[in-house]
DNA sequence: TTGACAGGATACCTTTTGGTTTCCTATTAA
DNA sequence: TTAATAGGAAACCAAAAGGTATCCTGTCAA
């Protein structure tokens, strides 16, 4: 599969509990579709996706594979997020009003 | 509309984009319009969901409506993403190495 | 006071997404 | 060595997403 973008990944909110989930701990595959309603194939979908973009580990072990956060992946989004950071502290709002009304 | 989930919101790369382009300062539909190839109408597909996710307040002036962002609307990603700070940092395999083998 | 402009509304189309069922293979345990 | 188990693979389906073309209304300027 073609790289998935990791804003995507995370629009899903099964897979956002796929991640929370796996903040507690590695999990085989089956032990997550246990907490779910859908089948087993639908949460391999899901982890498969979380993969490719990498938010996941993936390893297999003998007969089960061990899925394992990879929290590095959601960097992305933390860095897109400061882009705003200056509007939180209202840093910009000031910033412009000086550049527009410099003379005060 | 129904209100639109925040991740889903900012999973599209258009809307994202509008969102960084809306944190340089207040446009009109057909300023944002303008700097895509898609239509006008695709836009502002884009905006009403911007607008039903609480990214965006639109504002009708006459004939022509301004898009502010409204960067608070980000919060729930911000604090979704704090799950994952503790990982960042460690603390959450030291501390789990600590509960698991705890004669160390 | 009428023509041009901004932009909302609707109908429609294609692709993607999230799910299912079914089948297959590899590994492990009895 | 064989039965059970874990989970990948493929085919399929319905709904949602992202886009288009087209039309309509309200506002402003000449």
């Amino acid at each position: 599969m073609t790289e998935t973008d990791v804003f995507r990944a995370i629009a899903d909110p099964t897979r956002r509990q796929i991640m929370t989930m796996l903040a507690q701990g590695d999990l085989r595959v089956s032990e997550i579709a246990s907490q779910f309603e859908m089948t087993r194939p639908a949460v391999s979908k899901h982890l498969a996706l979380l993969e490719s973009a990498n938010l996941i580990q993936v390893e297999r072990q003998g007969r089960e594979t061990i899925n394992r956060l990879n929290p590095d992946g959601l960097e992305p989004v933390a860095h897109w997020l400061t882009i705003f950071d200056m509007f939180w502290d209202d840093k910009l709002t000031r910033l412009k009003r000086a550049v527009e009304g410099s003379d005060e």
